[in-house]
DNA sequence: ACTCGCGCCTGAAACCTTTTATGAAAGGTT
DNA sequence: AACCTTTCATAAAAGGTTTCAGGCGCGAGT
């Protein structure tokens, strides 16, 4: 059984394949009597233009690629990346546009990304400089880099040193002075370059640190994975090798939430004997007991403009923005003081944002 | 800056385009050194094969699509499908195929399938006579129908009647008499047919009154949203008309954590005062206050199931077939009893199960 | 002497749609 | 009767790949 074609249609309805053709992309330049006819056999018959040989001819097939250096089953199992694929898709959808997620296969990206049938990616988590993205500028189609640096792309990213810096600063400012800070592993082709978001972050709880001529130890920062178990452990491991923490900086939501069931099991009390700032804001920050303090970053939001971006690139090869968005501190039930909000960038750069929240060139660097 | 074609790497090779097509997909009918010549030809100018253009003559992209009835960005925001894309995604990744989300563009999900790059959908929560649905099966577009019934195509559900069974009867032989039923708004389509997961489930409540002599009066049965305020709103209003309720049995985890915050709210302990049970088992059950005793479905399996099957039929064009997974009453803190489980299918069927989870044509109906 | 087979590669057709240029028929106007 | 307008038809090209049927040169078998 052949699928149909638009011959089968032209056929049926009597007509030639090029009014076929326009009575779907341009039914102005044919009778309404004759585009109702081409439609009706259309539809009897099952018929819609085939997606491939019109992607083949137009360029083009309405389809963006999000690229995530991890496999696709930890990235739905990701509440971050749900969050900023919610994001992503506001933007899609509204336009009528499909999305392909493409995860590494077999342990290759590259791959992947060259057989994906895709107008342009967003990538995120990934550098401009990787070995599997690099070939997409050769090749000449269009991305978007998200949490990553970016020369000849336009990029999104979040004001991560400065949310990191106003968390660090605010525990420091209440006392602190044992304070343990949980990052990432870094993956192993920056092995001990501070690239990237984890870079960033560090350099932020750093800078508060040296800045109140205080310095943080390298036995106070511990590097663990991005999951509930991560956290946990390392808290844990932390106070048996005798670590006695009055505070947790956290760099993801998802330690900092381990941490606290750690040290709840070690008797502590959150905020009573220990007080704890994660990153991120994700939902489950409000959610979790006590709930959360963190550095909220608008992850929807940063989804949303890096389509609007590479969208309108697509469209009309707009220029290259290198975009950082704000990120602020959020005080619930994991710190002990008033609630408060101490919004980075925003503050730092007042009235130069556009549109209240982007920034161009931001000046955190 | 034109795209750079299997033309100019046949070029630049001094080869024909045939041969690079052949480097490419069946080196071995090309010697090696031709082999290396044309790869590093390709490499040079970034040269990769076009997938319109591949996909175009083999009718095969390598991309399937998943298709919600609702917008994006509600999709990603929802566990339950996170959880059922995860499963999903395992499949897909593993074989090195993409993965397409289409959802209605513009409300229409006719133009959103028409115009999909993919070799066949799993359609999630549709059933196959839906209007945008069946186009699909006359233009020989391979589907596979999850929790929705289907007689030309493979489905794949759970034991939902059966689940619904078990925790009305959990809570009847308890002795509860007032018992509030939360379930789904029905779509526009089956106002007053209980068709589908929400007909299956209510029937399975019903039936368990049926066999006690009690019936499961019209007013105790709520039909609200699928979201916390949805539960939350349905509850407090329940008991705002006067009922007083002593256990709750909601159609979705989600209703049922909101109904457990508005009893708390009015002043309810939960399970002392009210006892609940939901369905699902999406991850944030284990993580409420107090933890939900629900019914589990096997949320991921379902969706990998769901997949094999699909490329199955993609790949040798295998029986179709009707897959009943099996659910089971989890018992946590929202119910007083001790924690037990009783599983669903598993039970009832016996040794007939393949793989241990797998049921063909169950007898649930 | 002739054919066959072999190893390696080429040329052309096929896949399906869209777009464009040209022309023609039908019907109406001057 | 000459001319114009409307409405389509026809034909061809483009888009990039894969497949199928050879072609070429040459040594081996008959």
């Amino acid at each position: 059984m052949r699928r149909v074609t638009i011959h089968d249609v032209a056929g049926k309805a009597g007509v030639s394949t090029a009014a076929v053709s326009h009575a779907f992309n341009d039914p102005e330049r044919l009778r309404a009597t004759t585009v109702t006819r081409i439609l009706d056999a259309a539809r009897e018959l099952g018929y819609a233009p085939n997606p491939h040989a019109r992607a083949l001819h137009s360029q083009r097939v309405g389809v963006l690629g999000v690229l995530f250096p991890q496999p696709i089953a930890t990235v739905f199992a990701n509440p971050f990346f749900a969050s900023f694929l919610e994001g992503i898709g506001s933007v899609t959808d509204e336009r009528g546009i499909g999305l392909l997620t493409v995860t590494p296969v077999g342990g290759s990206l590259e791959r992947a990304i060259a057989a994906a049938p895709v107008d342009g990616f967003v990538i995120i988590g990934l550098d401009e400089r990787n070995a599997d993205v690099a070939p997409l500028r050769k090749r000449g189609v269009p991305f978007v880099v998200v949490d990553g640096d970016a020369e000849t792309a336009s990029s999104v990213n979040v004001d991560d040193e400065g949310g990191a810096h106003a968390a660090a600063e605010f525990l420091l400012e209440r006392g602190h002075r044992e304070v343990l800070v949980l990052t990432f592993h870094a993956p192993p082709d920056e092995l001990d370059k501070d690239l990237g978001v984890r870079g960033r972050r560090l350099r932020g709880y750093r800078r508060a640190f040296v800045e109140r001529g205080l310095s943080l130890d390298d036995d106070a920062v511990v590097r663990t994975f991005v999951t509930l178990a991560g956290g946990d452990s390392a808290f844990a491991q932390a106070w048996a090798t005798g670590a006695r923490p009055t505070a947790v900086l956290a760099a993801s939501d998802i330690m900092a939430i381990g941490a606290m069931r750690a040290a709840k099991r070690l008797g502590l009390r959150v905020p009573g004997d220990l007080e704890v700032i994660g990153f991120d804001d994700i939902p489950l920050a409000a959610a979790s007991d006590p709930a959360l303090s963190t550095i909220h970053q608008p992850i929807t939001e940063k989804g949303r403009v890096a389509t609007r971006l590479l969208i309108r690139e697509l469209d009309e090869g707009g220029p290259r923005e290198r975009i950082v968005l704000p990120t602020e501190l959020l005080l619930r039930d994991s710190t002990r003081a008033q609630p408060k909000k101490s919004r980075t960038l925003a503050i730092a750069k007042g009235g130069t944002e556009r549109e209240g929240k982007r920034t161009l060139k931001a000046a955190a660097r």
